[in-house]
Formats: structure tokens, sequence, C-alpha cells
DNA sequence: TCCGTTCGTTAGCCTAGACTAACGATTCGA
DNA sequence: TCGAATCGTTAGTCTAGGCTAACGAACGGA
């Protein structure tokens, strides 16, 4: 009985939206949730025990969350607006890559389905978003695929960077722009050496970053034949 | 001191809207501002003594409010944003006219000013919206009309609608929008009787009214000249 | 094995913004 | 002019979602 679900606010989605994007392996650590959503720890706690109470989450041993599959539904219906929203602010509004972040991250919350909708048709249904990212269908399914991290790429090979990851941090996403690192851009790397220093060619310039600067730009190592 | 302004939320935009809309002539009264934002009676009190203390709005006399200058000006960006909405919503995604209002109403309170901005470039910087009401400018400036209400006009006598009020109310857009009572139609008052009968001429067609039915629909007598 | 650090939970508090119940003031009709 | 409505305010509650302080459990290094 009482089964009127709680409205679906924009902190439930938010903690739903970082459990699916952190949960991926294993229960996600109270601590983490919460240095990730830059709240309290008993903040979490707390909302965990009322999203379990609804059966969107299962919480485990040492307070691990982990999405139950409603709870992964919903959480996959965060992103997609999410995706879709910068999709659209980039593609139509022509806003820069690197600032759509911060809108997309409100509106995801306050779009209704209708205007989602009719959102997705007027752009063709796009599969994914200006960062790479697969935009999860109606269902929530997102296609699954083979990327692996640029700085794994062996000397003297070739890929395409096919996603860019960490979104929400603008000047990196400015760095990566600048230097050509961007999805569907060709790049080869020519040295990387013991410590961390990764040179590339990219689009005919050669770039030189670290370890550190290149975590998150992931790249297909397939180029022809895939699809 | 103690400078730092709250945040402008939803439910305070909202105040500021109604009072806006309400309160072109006389101070708007708790209980009517009650009525339109559907909530009681203290909450109101509650809520304009904020919004009084933050110089937004003054309570005068038996607690009727108006709106300061800084409030009108606060208020005009919701109308600004709401409009704007309204019309990318109908011009860009093709959503109906009638069915449109609800989402503006959420996403006002949501989108930020600069991807505000670039709807309002994308579109062409468009001075009316969807139902014919005025977007306010960036300055909150709204531009003067002298419209009367359809019911008003003689016998014999034509005119041009240029705006539809009432947006929250759907069925009545849809039928408006039936007999073609749209803003840019001309419209004929073929007969008025003196019980509140209206005969129209609307794009060669008949329509029959009551009072009621043609309540919020504005029509320019000033066919030729104005501009 | 012990001790300090890390982690999660409990308890209690805060704010925004709603609510109802009760009360005082005004106004209007008879 | 008196009584009944109407209107606004006061007082007290509630919910969502945060917070800090304090505490106990678990882990890891010496």
């Amino acid at each position: 009985m009482d089964h009127n679900r709680p409205a679906a606010t924009r902190s439930r989605e938010n903690y739903l939206k970082a459990l699916l994007q952190l949960g991926s392996e294993a229960p996600v650590p109270v601590s983490v949730l919460a240095r990730h959503l830059r709240v309290s720890a008993p903040s979490v706690t707390n909302m965990l025990a009322r999203l379990a109470s609804e059966r969107l989450v299962v919480v485990g041993a040492r307070g691990a969350a982990r999405l139950s599959p409603a709870g992964e539904r919903a959480a996959a219906q965060v992103l997609r607006r999410h995706r879709l929203l910068e999709t659209f602010l980039v593609r139509v509004l022509e806003l820069d890559w690197s600032e759509v972040h911060e809108d997309a991250e409100e509106l995801e919350h306050h779009v209704s389905d209708r205007v989602l909708e009719a959102l997705d048709r007027f752009m063709g249904h796009p599969s994914e978003d200006p960062h790479g990212h697969p935009i999860p269908d109606r269902q929530g399914r997102v296609v699954r695929r083979a990327l692996s991290p640029l700085a794994a790429l062996p000397a003297g090979r070739a890929a395409a960077v096919r996603e860019v990851r960490g979104g929400e941090d603008r000047a990196r996403l400015s760095r990566w722009k600048r230097s050509g690192l961007v999805p569907g851009a060709r790049v080869r790397m020519v040295q990387a050496t013991e410590d961390g220093v990764y040179t590339l060619e990219v689009g005919g310039r050669r770039v030189v970053a670290g370890r550190e600067g290149l975590d998150g730009v992931m790249v297909e190592r397939r180029t022809r034949g895939a699809r």
C-alpha cells in the first residue's frame, strides 16, 4: 500500500545518475558518492535509505549502494535527458562544447518527456552527444563499445578518438579541444615515456601531454571494419 | 549589510510574475494572489513579507502588494523567459500552441541567461510569442499596445486579432484555434446580442460564441497605418 | 595485537516553503 | 447598527534535503 511514489526531484535524480556512472563495477561507497555529489556523508546515508525504501537502490555491506533494475532505468533516463540536452545546446544553439555541461545539468531535471522527444526528433535522433557519449534510447538501453584510454595506445599505433570523459571540467575540455582531441579525430601515439609524458600526433600536429592530461580521452583501435 | 540576496527560486519567481500580471492597475490583495498561485493565504502573507524585506515588493494597506521597480525588472525577466520558451517550443519544436504553457512554466525557472540568449538568437529575436504577447527585451521593457477585447467590437466592424490571453487554459486555446481566432486573423463582428451571444466572421467562416468564450481575445481596430 | 585512521551512522538542527487552526479586523447587508 | 461574512495574520506543523558533532566499527601499519 502507500504506493504513490515520491516525486523524481533534482536531488534524487542526481543520486541515481551518480550511482549509474560510478557503479558500473562494484557497489559505490558512501564516501565516494558524497565526494562526487559534494554533499556530506550523513546526507548520503540518509538519501540512500530513502531510495532503498523506494526500491531504486540496494544498500549492501558497509553502506555501499548499487542501483536496482528500476533504479537503473530511472538513471538511464536522466542520462538520456542530459546527453540529448548537451547535443541540442551544441548542435542547435551552437554553444561551446566545453560550456554546456552546467546548463544540461540543470535542465535535465526539468524537461518533460514531450519536450525531450521533440528535441530528439528535431535533431534527427542523434546517437551520441558532443563528447562522444552514447545517448541511451527511450528504453534506457545504451550501446556498449570497446574503447581504451588513449594513454594505453602503444607507441607507433594510430586510433580514433571516440569519447572524452569528464565533461564537468571546462578547462580540461578546452585544452583537448585546442589540441584537436575531439571525437572523430585521428590520433597516433608517437612516444610514451616511463614517467608519463606522451607525445601524440593529432591532425598533423605534435601534442605533448602528461598522463593526467590525457585521462578521459577514449579511443577505438579498430579503425576500419567496425561499425 | 548582509546583502547576499536569496536565490531566485521557482516559488519566488512565480510570486513576482503573478504580481506583474495581476497588478497592472492596483495593488494585489492577498486572497487574489493566493487563488492565482493555488496556495493558502498564510503562505502568501509569509512570502510577501520575505519579498518585501528584499525590496522586491511593497506591501501596503490590508496586505495588498505591488512590485517595486527592482521587482518589476525581475518579474519582466521571468516573463521574457516564459515567452521566449513558448515561442521556441512552438516555432522550432513544433509543439502545439495550446500545450506549451506548462512546459514553459517549468523551464522558465531553470534556463540560464546563456541558453536563453542563444535561443533568442537562434529564433532571430522574436518580438511576440505564439499567443501574440509581446516579449520583454533584455532590459525588461515591453511594447505597449492599444488593444481592445473582441467582444467590444461594434457590429459591422472588422479588426485583427493580436493577442489571446489565458494561455493556461488548454481547452479554450484549442477552441479558439479551431475557430481560427489566432493572432493575425482578420475578424468581423456580425452581430452581438444583449444577452452576450456574439456572431463573428473569421476567415470567411461564421463563428458563434458566448461572451465568456471570447474573453481574452484582443483585437486591434486600426487595421492600416499602425505599426 | 594494538592503536590510529577511515568510514558510516545516529542524533539533532536548519532553511525554504508549504499547510491548518484559530483569531482579530473589516465590511456589508439587513 | 449589529451580525455575518470575508480577509489577513499569528502560531504551530510538516516535508525535503541539507548540515555538524559525536560515536562505534573496521582496517591497516607497526
